[in-house]
DNA sequence: ATTCTTAATATGTACGTACTTATTATGTCA
DNA sequence: TGACATAATAAGTACGTACATATTAAGAAT
């Protein structure tokens, strides 16, 4: 006995994974078609599929229909990162959470505005200016922005008591999202909403989301000084 | 004729989202089995095991053997995002890419690198620092140090040449990584360097490669104010 | 009650077949 | 030479079966 078992999934992964890391096929280069690299490694297809979906997934490969599976030509590295709930991040540390609405007002976005939500010309949106709150320390400032076409029944919303993104988060699921991430240096505003110095680097989380390429709302959230966004493996 | 087809594999979890968003599951609830659900929408249980993995990767849904599936008590918004080779991201945006060796040298590393690393004990590592130009402008500054202990061979190379990351990328496969993002404000040096002003925020990737639990790499990359990390959908 | 053993169960994986579809190559006609 | 129709191809998807494995629940023994 000790005959050694039919691959895993993985393991043809990995197999495939370490031709490309040992330079026998190069960026560019085709891989063989599925059903061969089977036959050579004495699997199914389906297997081959499998461990291929996620070469694709990491960005390893890229597969074409008729085309075949090429090595990518620009390797990259993808890191999957959650963005939590405030209110989740800052209970799963023990903190208590808090939650300030600043200002409310319905107005005409500006121009930054209209380009994240991908507008030509200005719609009334609502614009939502909050403070998250970590054992009444200012955690988080968000400026959100929402549409009144996709979402007006935010208007009906008591937005000093319940928390916008919770609300949207429930209320009004999305087909399409954007994140970017940047730093900016705290105005004056900022650093006295935030209580820090003026200047002060911040990490911003920009999110907008669309249900059926009409935008529900952008956000842009400004991290309290020190805090890290992470990613594992 | 007209009949409807089979359900596919995205129109299953799609199905699964909108019973989730719906309310119809709430945070926490656990959903009937792959069987049951393959039985309720009339397709083969390997197209439910498809649409859950797809959920389970977006985080809506926690899986377990025997445990069942369960709605995630905690929503996050999970967003994969590509952080391209810097020569690539600079030639593809038009620019000319230049590479400047600032500093080489054999030394013990400080506290943050070795927490970085996961190392109790300071071993002698290679840290190299370098500036990334984009048509002679200062695109990003890293900070890298290198476990002489899973890449010696690095002592070899002329990292005036070449890019030590690039060199990494192609000699020294990884089996772990960790990335971390967060805001600095340039320091005097890094100001001159970078030739921006003094205290100007800027965002930093802190990346840590590791094979096998054995640390190969950590990389502080501080970008260009103005850059931006972007992920879509 | 507490610990250990054992059985039940839902997901995880592998397989092979059949069919669909996007894309590329080829060939035809102007 | 070019535009356009057509065929060939390789990945994409769906299915149903079989078996593996992690985890929980139930039961037995202390």
């Amino acid at each position: 006995m000790t005959e050694d078992q039919r691959l895993g999934w993985r393991e043809v992964r990995d197999t495939i994974h370490d031709w490309i890391l040992s330079g026998r096929y190069g960026a560019g280069d085709k891989l063989p078609r599925d059903a061969d690299i089977a036959g050579d490694l004495d699997c199914a297809r389906s297997t081959v599929v499998r461990a291929m979906q996620d070469l694709s997934d990491a960005g390893v490969v890229d597969r074409r229909r008729r085309g075949g599976t090429r090595v990518r030509p620009d390797p990259v590295v993808r890191a999957t990162l959650d963005i939590p709930i405030t209110r989740a991040e800052i209970e799963g540390k023990g903190g208590r959470y808090g939650y300030r609405l600043v200002r409310q007002a319905r107005a005409l976005p500006p121009a930054p505005v209209l380009e994240a939500v991908g507008w030509d010309a200005p719609h009334e949106m609502l614009q939502v200016e909050a403070l998250h709150l970590s054992d009444n320390v200012p955690h988080m400032f968000e400026d959100r922005w929402i549409s009144l076409e996709t979402a007006p029944e935010i208007l009906s919303v008591d937005l000093a008591v319940q928390n916008a993104n919770e609300w949207l988060v429930l209320n009004k699921p999305y087909s399409r999202f954007e994140v970017r991430f940047y730093a900016v240096a705290a105005d004056p505003r900022l650093a006295v909403l935030m209580q820090v110095a003026e200047g002060a680097p911040m990490l911003v989380i920009e999110r907008t989301t669309w249900i059926a390429e009409q935008p529900i709302t952008t956000v842009k959230s400004v991290a309290r000084p020190g805090f890290q966004l992470l990613s594992r493996s």
